[in-house]
DNA sequence: CTGAAAGCGCTTACAG
DNA sequence: CTGAAAGCGCTTACAG
């Protein structure tokens, strides 16, 4: 009925609490004799140790806090697909949970997380100055950044470089003769929208046979629903449309190819869209994109997290050209 | 440095631990001189209480438990937000953890999430025979199940009628003139896959006017990459093709679609694709298919989490249709 | 190598 | 209404 205690335990197999929570915590410290005894007790009684109390005692549990900007995009969730996997095999457990790109939502959960001895964090972070995360890192919770590109001192981050992704980007969209592009942003706000803005700006920049036109739009967020709601404002308000649109995200692209199709505006023979991340939807769509080894980056984190390694990993990213960009029409 | 204890803030407010504890958990035991005295302690100190220590002593803790099928299934991560959404409201921290759909890993993350004393757990059940759940629930953890479609006396479920879903699609490519049907189904170990088996053949079976035939092919799992080896065996081996591919969820269809396209045959010209599930991606196909309600379902089973309240939730699917099916050719 | 004991930070009857 | 004390189930020095 009750779940069985380390106590139970004990008396089945004929020893004391302590020894089996050596058994359990450092094995080569008991003798053969004791351990087969105490393992078999172990099994019999099917015991699962008390993660509260093994978390209030050592200060450490088998959670490790992952906190992303949002759940429902495909790109956290395949990064958070990569950590799981890596995590999953030492037996750790994780809890996710959303910050909603929400500086002062990031701070409650990281506090949140902390209370619960969590083995560590990895965090997308929202604010740049990284007060809080500091704070408890200082306390002795490690914390691993995702997709972010300051590189703390004592604090281990991945990420891949914006700026370089967003100028591959207008790059592809200018050699296919464009030169009125428009960029539907994400909230600058959050850093990758401001570098992938940097990104954009330093590819047109570069443009000097002819004038190049970069027409930038802030989505609300990252979602499909912003992107459609920037196209369609594209389309009101911009005369002539542009005749290439580059995407902060792939779910901002995909509701930009919504509208445009609603507007019966064929992609890519009148507007070109380019997106950034290469979720798996985008394959299907065919969207071309800016692609990130997200699940890579993801179990690389969680390695990181594991093995208190402190390191920096910088990737850059690849364009993966396919059927939603083509020749500029005039 | 430290994080303040209870004893810091019972010091600082020169009342004892109890008191403050009081404050915390039973607010109207304590008199409004030394509620208002430690409520500034308390906010002075940045007090963020032990969760470990808590869980340990009362018993349950803040977290509340995920497990579902695929964390990279939009399925499942739409269900997901809506559980975050409810259960944020009440400052509860979601840990998500995927099962993937294996019955052992099913069993292994329900003991450990019951040591972690979770609030409650929202499941996705693989093994229909529910044995661990039941042992689970016998101990005091609350269980909701989520997309189940048993309902167990004293666990809360909702779910979606899989059987009508599948019926209601197969129906609109009967109604299209569609004859010969293959139907892109998941692993026969998971219990969608066999109600919308169930499903499809009961609307063949309805056709009296002419002969109609069910292709059935079973992919590996639920996803996109599956789908694609799923048509992809069908366009080899099928000869004629069929007319109409049914597909058991949106990634199957999506990676059907993708090997369609990769052999120049068109949607819905030459063949029609019907999914389930109604992922954010459909629409952008634009792809015809099942809706479930995922992100309402999924409060809901949260709600019953909280609520303790005892129900079961049925919802039927509705057939949204785009513009991936069309009358058959022949 | 093993056992008895202290203690992690809370919560909760209970005495005053 | 408040405080002192016991105890949740572990882990970990420490004595034997």
């Amino acid at each position: 009925m009750m779940r069985p205690r380390l106590r139970d335990v004990a008396r089945r197999a004929g020893v004391s609490a302590g020894t089996v929570s050596n058994v359990l915590n450092r094995p080569d410290a008991v003798s053969p004799k004791f351990r087969s005894r105490v393992e078999r007790a172990l099994t019999e009684l099917n015991y699962v140790r008390d993660a509260a109390a093994g978390a209030l005692r050592s200060g450490i549990s088998q959670l490790v806090g992952v906190a992303v900007f949002d759940i429902t995009n495909p790109f956290f969730m395949e990064a958070a697909s990569g950590m799981d996997q890596r995590l999953a095999r030492e037996g750790f457990v994780m809890a996710l949970a959303s910050t909603h790109a929400d500086a002062q939502q990031e701070a409650r959960l990281l506090r949140e997380l902390e209370a619960q001895h969590v083995r560590g964090i990895l965090l997308t972070p929202v604010a740049s100055d990284l007060a809080v995360v500091r704070e408890v890192v200082t306390r002795g919770t490690r914390v691993v950044l995702y997709d972010s590109m300051t590189s703390p001192r004592g604090i281990s981050s991945v990420a891949v470089d914006d700026v370089a992704g967003a100028e591959l980007a207008v790059q592809h969209l200018l050699e296919l003769g464009h030169r009125r592009i428009a960029f539907l942003n994400g909230p600058r706000s959050v850093r990758q929208a401001r570098d992938r803005l940097a990104g954009a700006r330093r590819a047109i920049s570069r443009v000097e046979s002819a004038r190049a036109d970069l027409i930038v739009r802030e989505a609300q967020d990252f979602t499909a629903t912003a992107g459609r709601a920037g196209a369609d404002w594209l389309i009101e308000n911009v005369d002539p449309l542009p005749t290439a649109i580059f995407c902060a995200d792939d779910l901002i692209a995909i509701g930009a190819m919504v509208a445009l199709r609603d507007h019966q505006i064929r992609v890519p023979e009148r507007v070109s869209v380019i997106g950034f991340d290469d979720i798996p939807a985008a394959r299907s769509i065919p969207l071309t994109t800016v692609r990130q080894p997200m699940a890579e980056l993801g179990w690389l984190a969680a390695d990181l997290l594991l093995s208190g390694r402190v390191c920096h990993e910088k990737r850059v990213p690849t364009l993966l050209v396919r059927q939603s960009t083509g020749p500029a029409p005039y």
